[in-house]
DNA sequence: CCGGTTTGCTGAGCAACGCTCAACAAGCTA
DNA sequence: TAGCTTGTTGAGCGTTGCTCAGCAAACCGG
């Protein structure tokens, strides 16, 4: 009992991807109760199990981490947003956005925590954030067969912090139908973009 | 030499009212280089010539005095867009939206600064955004002699998010003159409040 | 002028956090 | 078994938020 009375196995040694992919998904389990800045390292290496000077063998400083964790979360909604191959054009936009309420009915705490870290503070993080809204807006004006000049840029990306509010608003508070909403949302878009 | 040899004058006190209206004054002041997050209690401290615990004397804690300076930066901003009392209704909520433009147009980074700082983290901060953006809303309906249901104070906060979207890329590449904008949102709003 | 009270103010110091670095040890290979 | 690679740790440093005992400047009554 005098060295190394360590309690649980003998010690895991894991491969760098491997436990690269666990901190990452650490991070993503602990977004819905914690925007992204406000992770520390201490509490994420004490999920793991692992010491906090381990965590900056992987990610050279707490910035870093904090992007990789969003961007994995960024892709996570899009990967669920983004239209399946075979959807017919018009049916594009109408299923994103379809898509995009029932993510937020089902994960709102995640949705907010994800927004709200995305929005303030840290513009490493917002980079990523706004990387996200433009590769949206890239889709929805490609589908919707829109040049994408800067105006109309400006517009659905207005438009998409329209709906963010809203969406928000709305699950909290659904003062309208949700077929309604989705109308809503669809026609303020359709009529935003056919100005110019 | 040996005690007390300090360089300036030898201590100033002030009234308990003044020093805090100063250290208030030193955030509004570094609010256009940073996000109120960031602020550090040194950095004030060191502005004011006095000790960090000094500050502590004065706010509770770092929250407290966060939630002051974005309380005054709120209060600057609606005394600057809130309708003179002569002003005739119907051109109330057009001069708010003028002299909002302004603002942005005149303070882009205490502007930005101030939204970033109020979207992420700290729920004690976006509780007095929140509470701002409601009281903007609040005088916008009233002044559309709107009756100022759930639905609709959902919708004009959306188009309040969307406005101040819209406006941060417009300052930064004017896509359309000022009054052309200007139009637009005022034509997007009213579109919006018809509804229901 | 002097002792006393109020109160603006400081310095030492603690805990938490981000981050560094030298060194240990698990697992592979020769 | 020796040796190499590399996943991993513990000690420790600087900064930051925050506490607390106590100093000292200004206002008092005498």
């Amino acid at each position: 009992m005098t060295a190394s009375s360590r309690p649980g196995p003998p010690r895991l040694r894991r491969s760098a991807g491997d436990r690269r992919a666990q901190l990452v998904q650490i991070g993503l389990e602990l977004l819905p109760t914690t925007p992204v800045q406000e992770l520390t390292i201490d509490e994420v290496a004490r999920r793991a199990g692992i010491s906090r000077s381990l965590l900056f063998h992987y990610f050279a400083n707490k910035r870093e981490y904090y992007t990789a964790v969003t961007r994995a979360a960024a892709d996570l909604l899009l990967d669920h947003l983004l239209p399946e191959p075979g959807t017919p054009a018009e049916q594009q936009v109408t299923g994103m956005l379809d898509r995009y309420v029932g993510w937020v009915e089902t994960f709102p705490e995640t949705y907010l925590a994800f927004v709200r870290g995305a929005g303030g503070g840290d513009p490493w993080v917002s980079e990523v954030y706004e990387e996200t809204r433009g590769r949206l807006v890239q889709v929805a004006l490609t589908t919707l067969d829109l040049p994408d000049d800067a105006l109309r840029r400006q517009l659905v990306l207005a438009w998409f912090a329209f709906t963010e509010d809203l969406v928000g608003s709305w699950v909290q508070e659904p003062t309208v139908t949700r077929a309604e909403l989705l109308d809503l949302l669809r026609d303020v878009l359709d009529r935003l973009v056919a100005r110019g």
